[in-house]
DNA sequence: GTATCATATGAACAGAGATTCATATGAAAG
DNA sequence: CTTTCATATGAATCTCTGTTCATATGATAC
């Protein structure tokens, strides 16, 4: 027991309603996604439309490997869509929750402008 | 230039409409808060009711320090709040945004185990 | 086939961030 | 005013992660 005031009875009522440790680490693997400039830069740019690798490289005046990265780990969290076109590899969202999520993460940052 | 194929007006296109580098960037900080399975299951024990320092680390198993380091970073983000009680420190949601934003990234999760 | 373009990938490096340990602060009880 | 409890904080450590560099793959054009 590390402390000695009592708040076992808080302590109980929300150990039975927080959810398993499994799902909240899914959470927080989730949110790491778009925790990051590049992949939200990427994610934003792929709103408009689908882009090609170098397009995007190009568009962030950034390495291609680096984006290409960034893609690959946004592809293993299916939040991105991969087709080929001739040569080129063209990437695009697969998922429309990652514009709600998206933005709601935004209009929190408007709120706080006021 | 990186590349010969021309994807100039399509990088054009999405350029003009890319929020700027700040706000990018702003966006990113806010989901890596999200981004820690530690602050998740603290904002998560926040949902149900505000508690004091020691109980959360009583209730995550984790040690006092750990919890008081990540709880500074959430108050610095204004997504919690504290409030002096006798000798312990009381924290609590700021903003519902959180809930919002955490159950979108649960509902996404959601619709991904089907 | 060979050369070239677009992309992927692995290793190495560097920086950020989370936890621990030790200690400081601050309030209340005696 | 001293002691004890609750929390905060700084430094150190260790882990994780993003970028770069070099290279491999894969497809097209010649």
């Amino acid at each position: 027991m590390p402390h000695r005031h009592d708040h076992s009875e808080a302590i109980r009522t929300v150990a039975e309603l927080l959810p398993k440790d499994e799902l909240l680490c899914d959470l927080g693997d989730l949110f790491k996604l778009f925790g990051d400039t590049t992949r939200i830069k990427i994610l934003y740019s792929l709103f408009e439309s689908e882009l090609c690798v170098c397009a995007i490289a190009e568009l962030l005046k950034m390495e291609q490997s680096a984006i290409s990265h960034q893609l690959k780990i946004l592809k293993d969290a299916k939040l991105v869509g991969c087709r080929r076109d001739g040569r080129t590899n063209v990437y695009f969202l697969a998922d429309d929750h990652v514009r709600t999520i998206i933005g709601q993460g935004f209009e929190h940052l408007m709120e706080d402008e006021k």
